[in-house]
DNA sequence: CGTTCCCTTGAGTAGTTTCAATACTTGTGG
DNA sequence: CCACAAGTATTGAAACTACTCAAGGGAACG
């Protein structure tokens, strides 16, 4: 299926994929008009810019960032088989600037081959809605982790939530998993300083919950990280509490 | 107008309702099956259960609330014409609870209607889309400012953002608006304690930039509240840097 | 082989929480 | 209509979390 489908397959692996028809697998395959390979700090979309078309991650990493008074804040990381800017299909400019973090592949789809989509596959386009507003989902935790966790916690969380993530596409190792953000990017990600994240990182290496070195995080216990985090991984829309009806 | 549409008119007005044609505003009103007037703390929807219409708040407020580890967090207030729980038509669960503060008069939408318009209403369904992901706009605003702001900016910043909400709806006086929560709710929106908010409030009114009384909130000088909150309306999608093209 | 990021550590300060105590409001039933 | 209860608002003091300023060490890249 990969070699059929070698751009597409990881698409919402592990969630609402499994509701996908083949037609519709391959019409989302079929929908890709370009691929690239862009190396790290590529900015794929701007905020402001009219979208004309919108991109899936094949590989590699993706930030949402938002830049206000000067400072970079980070609103959101995609992983691989993420829709990283299907948002602008629907909003037409984007709030937010999509940038790469270490080398990445993409797939481009014109929104013209959306809008057909929308005209006549109701289905995968509703498939497409939920894989925006699974983002959404991932924002308003976001929203909660922040009112509610100190740093340490914060930090916790992301590294349970980006296994999770991870996980699903089949990019994470019982143990841990390949990320190349830099601390600064963990501190713009967690709302803190680099030199206080400095300090977080190595408090939970101390503690033995998490090992972060740039390039890999090692996770020895997930268990005692997600009690640590108070993570549950619902909000991500695969089994669990909110897990999709089989007649989606 | 108001009185061939009574309850669907302020459905994203001063933005993306003006691309409606008049056969979409009358099918989106006509979707109506059914309407309510709720009581304070009322539950429309609740996390987890599968959801089988959407709600339109035709008047009042509502909260999106996550508990966590007993606490509760306002990840979301919604304001008049918003489409409460439209992302419980893509999502099917719903990972918060909608709570009303104060008594709130809504519409239901069975979700036959919201299938038979995407199979039959492209345009309309991409505006319905449109709509939650101007949700996930604002959730990536409030999780920069939980980032970026200390508490008393991120209150000032909510007044602003409250303000142009009401104001695209008419429910804005040049100097306030009706506002039905406690301090508490303040407190549990901006991530911060009753007794912090308490002092935050008093601090903004002593500056003389914005005074709370439970029910209404009175802003002698919007531009100077705007500028300490460090606020800009862009992402509300009205008018400014990312307003919508006319072919929408 | 130097420049540029990135990482690390210390000390003082600002912002926020917690605990504790008291008053004000609002709604309810007697 | 008053009394009471429950929720909401206010204030002070001590403890904690995180930020700023400052300075130095390390790694990566041309």
């Amino acid at each position: 299926m990969d070699a059929e489908l070698p751009f597409s397959n990881l698409f919402l692996r592990g969630r609402l994929r499994q509701s996908l028809s083949k037609e519709e697998e391959h019409r989302l395959e079929a929908m890709i008009s370009e691929t690239a390979d862009l190396k790290d700090g590529s900015i794929i979309s701007r905020r402001g810019e009219l979208c004309h078309r919108s991109t899936l991650l094949v590989d590699g990493f993706v930030l949402r960032n938002i830049n206000s008074n000067g400072k970079r804040h980070i609103v959101c990381i995609q992983v691989p088989g993420d829709f990283v800017d299907l948002h602008g299909f629907a909003l037409r400019r984007l709030d937010h600037d999509l940038v790469t973090v270490g080398a990445a592949r993409v797939a481009y789809v014109p929104h013209e081959e959306l809008n057909r989509t929308m005209e006549e596959l109701p289905h995968l386009t509703r498939v497409l809605w939920f894989a925006t507003l699974l983002d959404a989902a991932i924002h308003r935790e976001w929203i909660m982790k922040m009112e509610q966790l100190t740093a340490d916690n914060r930090l916790a969380h992301l590294f349970c939530e980006l296994w999770h993530r991870l996980n699903f596409v089949g990019r994470a190792d019982p143990d841990g998993y390949d990320l190349p953000l830099t601390q600064i990017d963990l501190a713009d990600t967690c709302g803190t300083t680099s030199i206080h994240m400095n300090r977080i990182i190595g408090k939970l290496r101390r503690m033995g919950l998490v090992e972060f070195k740039r390039g890999r995080v090692t996770i020895p216990d997930r268990q005692a990280l997600e009690q640590f985090a108070r993570f549950t991984p619902d909000y991500l829309y695969g089994d669990g509490e909110l897990h999709l009806p089989s007649d989606f």
